[in-house]
DNA sequence: GGGTAATGTGGAA
DNA sequence: TCCACCTTACCCA
């Protein structure tokens, strides 16, 4: 389920849910050892970086979340249903209580481990130390396909496959461009699109780019997207194209996308007609 | 009730 | 490049 906005909006609400002494297990049992460490302690700081959730707990270890494909989290009023067999980890504060479900990872870190992996991290969209200049330099100087860019962690944390088909459609930039074939203004309008994106949708926590002016609020999400899964686009509905970028589908309207001619003059470099 | 795809990643082949 | 991980939600009967 999970890109990066929905990391961000998890984190805001657990740290809005999660205060005082918590109660923790793993009904689940694969993290039971670690919920009795954790049981009766505080969290201090939430932090999300990326797809990557850490919760800091106070004179205590970092909890590190990764949801994967799969993973879920469950938010309950009490009265609290008692939790499915799946429940990863149980937090229970006094009046709220989460569950996670699934996550690909879910473990205590020290904190070298932790800055190891922050570190091997790009800028990530929704935090204030993301390096605008220097994302937008990688990807302008980026020989592969902008799509694949996108989605690689090392340079933009937090991008998936929603909102790589949604962003670049709304930047009007083909996945299969390569990144040092765009011009600066396209690199910049690129990263501006994705920070607006992403903010919004990590405060209303789904992504819902091409809302209707005057749409439902619980508008579903399939509905509100401007090329992903779509079978036309809904800027100008032109069928919208499938293809394969770094490994998985990707959506691109021939129309507010076009791919330059090949065989158009491009002197710059020689990167003008690789394969792709 | 069954079958399938899914917003991700890492390791094997 | 393919598969496993592991669960939910959705589609169809």
């Amino acid at each position: 389920m999970p890109e990066g906005h929905l990391i961000h909006h998890h984190a805001r609400a657990h740290l809005a849910d999660l205060r005082g002494p918590l109660d923790t297990r793993s009904p689940q049992g694969r993290f039971a050892e670690e919920a009795r460490q954790l049981d009766g302690g505080q969290i201090e700081a939430i932090e999300a970086y990326g797809k990557h959730l850490f919760y800091h707990w106070r004179d205590g270890p970092i909890v590190h979340v990764h949801l994967g494909q799969q993973g879920l989290f469950l938010h309950h009023d009490p009265p609290t249903p008692p939790p499915r067999p799946q429940v990863r980890l149980r937090i229970a504060a006094a009046g709220r209580v989460v569950d996670l479900i699934a996550p690909a990872r879910c473990e205590l870190l020290p904190t070298r481990d932790r800055d190891r992996l922050v570190a091997g991290l790009g800028s990530d969209p929704l935090r204030t130390d993301a390096d605008a200049d220097d994302v937008q330099g990688r990807l302008a100087a980026s020989g592969a396909a902008i799509g694949a860019v996108l989605l690689d962690q090392s340079v933009v944390a937090g991008v998936g496959n929603v909102l790589r088909a949604e962003v670049l459609n709304i930047a009007r930039i083909h996945p299969s461009r390569r990144g040092n074939s765009l011009e600066r203004a396209c690199v910049h309008r690129l990263w501006a699109t994705l920070v607006g994106v992403m903010e919004q949708a990590a405060e209303e926590g789904r992504i819902l780019t091409a809302r209707p002016p005057g749409a439902r609020a619980d508008i579903p999400e399939h509905e509100a997207r401007f090329v992903y899964r779509q079978p036309r686009c809904r800027r100008c509905g032109t069928d919208v194209e499938q293809l394969t970028v770094a490994g998985r589908t990707a959506y691109a309207c021939p129309t507010c996308q076009p791919l330059p001619t090949r065989g158009m003059p491009r002197q710059r470099d020689g990167s003008g007609s690789a394969s792709g």
